[in-house]
DNA sequence: GTTCTTTATCGTAATATTGCAATATACAAA
DNA sequence: TTTGTATATTGCAATATTACGATAAAGAAC
């Protein structure tokens, strides 16, 4: 009825879900690739590197922060964000370990 | 409004986001392990691997086959699902990549 | 103090997702 | 042909997401 049914999957699949979900958009992925592109933390640009309303940004932003993805910390005026590595690498080697069964098939 | 503002971002950014928003519910997430851990394809038997109705399963995997993840072919009575490599593979390759450049950096 | 700048939150509208019962479709088996 | 089995689609209700204007909060600059 709307409401993901979280409570019959394993905690590693709601993870798992919940990283890839906070990725499934563009603008979500635009954010991501601009911090890692960055040599540092990035602080007070974000809104102005994308195509969005401000209020939308922080909203992306959020998401992000919620699932791990990034960090924030306050410095002056403004906020520096930067890629949460240990969550990301979680689920990029949560992919890599799963696909890797993939090699020996013959399928469909 | 609802709608993503999708022709703002690069087909790149569209294409990962929409990878990841098809992995971004664990039941979608679960039917890709399932399929992953058999040996070959699966015919007919993953309705009775989840927790969920038949016809939501049937909508997750028409999600998972709309975003190229999986391929499916008839086979006689039932439809014999599996991974489509290619595209798993350009997935975890882009995040590979991206997250490649976190390296060395001293952050927040 | 006031004003400017930056980010967050609230409120709201449009749209999308999730889930399932009911039904449809397609082939297999008897 | 009739029955059974497996998957897809339709229709609907509940909930979530996306986007933005307006407003709030907090520090910087003056």
């Amino acid at each position: 009825m709307g409401a993901s049914k979280t409570e019959y999957f394993s905690q590693q699949q709601n993870q798992i879900a919940a990283i890839a979900k906070a990725l499934g958009h563009p603008a979500r992925i635009a954010i991501i690739e601009y911090l890692l592109h960055a040599d540092s933390c990035i602080c007070g640009d974000i809104v102005n590197e994308l195509p969005l309303a401000q209020a939308t940004v922080s909203q992306h932003l959020r998401e992000l922060k919620l699932a791990g993805l990034i960090k924030g910390s306050i410095e002056g005026n403004a906020i520096c964000y930067c890629v949460d590595e240990e969550v990301l690498h979680y689920f990029i080697q949560y992919f890599q370990q799963t696909a890797g069964m993939l090699q020996a098939k013959q399928c469909c």
